[in-house]
DNA sequence: TAAATAGTGTCTCTAAGACATTATTTG
DNA sequence: CAAATAATGTCTTAGAGACACTATTTA
């Protein structure tokens, strides 16, 4: 009988593959203002796009990342300094076009940092790092790539998601005060909210837990708060402002 | 002078790629029950999770894709013939192990259609593909990959947009009446929704236009309507339950 | 005691929740 | 006319919106 006709394992597919990076979208407020954190890609002209603000990231390492998320944190902390954030996937953004170099696909991840004079870092190939303010839906410069899309999504994200969710706490330090924690609704929203609502939603959940001590100024002190958990946001049952859209 | 000292072009990165694919959550709703379209994985023991349900998907192809989405649609006509159905990225998931032939992305996109005799597709590499029910959080067995991880969010993902979107509309045909469309929402959320509060909310909306005919039965005859826009859901202000969670 | 901001109270209005009731078909 | 389901109405209640008011600090 003739030997078997099978077996040849299937090899490994013979498709090309693209190119594979993760990059952040870094939020944080600082001066009163929504501000992403902008790198600028180097000058030589070989590179693509050079000159131009990019988010920051990079090559997935497949030698050192063991998933996509560690790679993000990795970034995230060379960049930052800052290992322990608020870090959620925004998406893929994936195609033939976005990168000169070839059919690239990046994995996206958003973060939301408390601005505790957190400067960015420099890095190897970033002359230059910045906290660019947000404006509308964007920094008010083209960007390198397709993350002119990209940031105004995670714009579009973090400002959906603030209307319902305890996202905001997150760009704050970790004890805050409820004035405080308003107005970072607001700046996110980029409209005022109405204080006594504010603060029957905000307490009625259970997201905050009072500290024994008062932010004093030249008025009335206010209580200070902390999040009962770091980690996880809280999704309110209802949204903001019903009126409209 | 020495010759200046620079001017390689920056090569392209020495990373090395990992494995990219697409791969699909298509949801239907039949026989009253929410379900998922799942393929067989080839029973060659050298392949990957032999004979394991896994969901469809596979390999971009930068010859033929412009694109993820467009890779996505390409899947989906592929397995169900369907050309425009609604159709969201869910995310990415990429790490060392969960492929055993390396390190792999995968970028899913997730698709709600009617169920309109729609029959799975078994393709060229899937023994077999068909539409598993959903129970909780899975279809009741271990999947391939992390298909069972991938599958849990993106039936979080429908549940929670569902509380407040119009997407279960695209799990019905074109025409249907608001029993129909409310039994929809039941159906995904698993549990009873208030008929009353239902139509005005539905009807509040500018979502559905009546179509000047009628669903007839052993009863009193159902109105008709369609959706305005078959191609972008609608955002209520509000949450279906706000009663505790 | 004035300025400034923190924090509470009051009133209205909208929409959900929980029903009960009416309407329109077939057998 | 009974069965069945569609569609509407009524009453209550929770919470947002708007805004007035009170509280507590510093200068």
């Amino acid at each position: 009988m003739p030997r078997k006709a099978t077996v040849r394992p299937p090899a490994l597919p013979v498709f090309e593959r693209p190119l594979a990076t993760v990059d952040l979208v870094i939020f944080t407020v600082r001066a009163d203002a929504l501000c992403a954190l902008l790198i600028r890609r180097p000058r030589h002209p070989d590179e693509p796009f050079p000159g131009r603000w990019a988010l920051p990231g990079g090559f997935i390492d497949v030698e050192r990342d063991d998933s996509l998320e560690a790679c993000a944190r990795r970034k995230l902390r060379e960049k930052t300094g800052v290992a322990t954030p608020y870090l959620e996937q925004l998406g893929s953004w994936g195609g033939r076009k976005r990168d000169p170099r070839g059919w690239s696909v990046t994995n996206v991840y958003f973060a939301l940092l408390p601005h505790a004079g957190i400067e960015p870092v420099a890095g190897a190939n970033a002359l230059e790092a910045r906290w660019l303010p947000i404006t509308d839906d964007g920094v008010g410069e083209r960007l390198a790539f397709d993350h002119d899309e990209i940031l105004a999504a995670a714009i579009e994200r973090l400002r959906g998601k603030v209307e319902y969710t305890s996202l905001p706490a997150f760009l704050l330090p970790d004890e805050f005060t409820l004035p405080e924690l308003q107005r970072a609704y607001e700046i996110v929203l980029g409209r005022p909210v109405e204080k006594s609502a504010f603060r029957t939603r905000i307490l009625a959940t259970d997201l905050l837990t009072e500290v024994p001590r008062q932010r004093t100024g030249p008025n009335r002190p206010a209580q200070l708060y902390r999040l009962k958990d770091r980690d996880t946001p809280i999704f309110f049952p209802r949204t903001f402002s019903p009126r409209g859209d």
